[in-house]
DNA sequence: TCAAAAGTGTTGTGTGTACACCCATGT
DNA sequence: ACATGGGTGTACACACAACACTTTTGA
């Protein structure tokens, strides 16, 4: 990196933000949460949550803290997918993003709509609105790192309980995919993998009690779960 | 993105740069464009190219002009690797880093050190001096990043001349993951993914004169070129 | 006994991997 | 004629995909 002497002079500075797309699995449906702005620009359309980057907190730490404020949640998946800096997406300032992805289990969260905020919502990823600034192309692309995620890593279990079951498992890849897969496939697959602790049996069900597992600590970070589709 | 009042109030802002890891192939090695800082801090020290985000300019425009300030080079392959903004990562000032992955064949450039430059030159990714700021971790990533892209896209391709021949791409390939492929497979897992164009046949060699190939244009993003290892 | 979801195996097809010899050219 | 890198095929192992019936429980 070079620094010229500029540095000293002042120069003009971007602001710079964070902006999360925070997805849950919500009535069977991939949703993620939006924000109607209570302020302008853009005031009253819904947009990806987010906020400004504080001098002495790092980029990860700005992310969580923004989350926190909206859903109150901790120890949520969090991870960056790009930055986004073309000069005219904010109307007013220079304003450069970096759009982190977080994912929950829904019932972990209980929304708390922020001030600057007029309400706070999960929409159903196939049935969004138009969304303020560049935030479309921000949730497109997170959709698309989503299901690269899901194929190649176990982020997905981060949107499950602690313990579950293996049609639990299935029915998120369905949805995430959009997809049926096979039963016994899908479940030798992921019994292959090995990633996979098994717990105990669920009771109190109407039907034959299901196997609870839950998903082992320290695995490597790339495993391949489901195969590459198109 | 929710913008609350204080952005009229001025609040102080981080600066922003691009830094740009640019790689090529040359002596069969695998290199890296360091230069030699001649300012402080780190003054004297290798560091990653890069330099500060101009206002009206994009971050990938900045990236594209400050490799084009470094090697006189046009038409390099470019993408935007991740955002690092840990707060004390430069020693001065709160900088914000976006790091950019940039490949090219060694023969189409001219490295002309910037008057803030005392020294440019090739690293192999095996013998890498100690770096300013942060920019071993982003070198790091990058390397990973590369090994990924190489699997999975057709991006070796901007190593090679327009037209070169098999051997050339299998010897990329062998470089980058420092392993030897079976000659007769990857050829066969090449030709496979129907991703080449047949050129010519090359002349004045001393030796069976091979065939010359072009990549197709058009490709589709991710085609799993070889396969992953580990 | 019924409803509901759980659980479980085999077979065919395609893809990856291992492996060795002859070919075309310039000198 | 020889040195140099170019070019080619077959056999085995493994992973994916297609496919349907029986089991366990609570009501």
């Amino acid at each position: 990196m070079v620094e010229p002497k500029e540095t000293k002079k002042e120069y003009p500075k971007p602001a710079v933000t964070v902006d999360i797309v925070l997805f849950t699995i919500l009535d069977k449906k991939l949703k993620v949460l939006l924000i109607k702005r209570a302020l302008e620009p853009f005031k009253g359309m819904w947009a990806i949550p987010g906020g400004f980057v504080k001098m002495p907190e790092s980029l990860e730490a700005a992310a969580k803290r923004e989350l926190q404020e909206e859903t109150g949640a901790k120890d949520i998946y969090l991870e960056q997918l790009y930055t986004f800096g073309e000069p005219d997406r904010d109307p007013r300032d220079r304003v450069i993003t970096v759009a982190y992805m977080a994912l929950t289990n829904s019932e972990k969260i209980v929304l708390t709509p922020k001030t600057d905020v007029s309400d706070a919502k999960w929409f159903s990823v196939d049935e969004l609105p138009k969304l303020a600034f560049d935030h479309s192309k921000i949730l497109e692309y997170a959709l698309k790192r989503l299901k690269w995620k899901f194929e190649y890593t176990t982020v997905a279990f981060s949107l499950l309980p602690e313990k579950f079951t293996m049609s639990q498992v299935q029915s998120l890849y369905e949805i995430a995919f959009n997809k049926k897969f096979d039963k016994r496939n899908f479940n030798k697959k992921i019994r292959s993998l090995k990633i996979l602790n098994k717990e105990s049996t669920q009771k109190n069900v109407s039907y034959r009690p299901p196997k609870l597992y839950s998903l082992r600590k320290n695995l490597p970070s790339i495993i391949e779960v489901v195969k590459p589709s198109d």
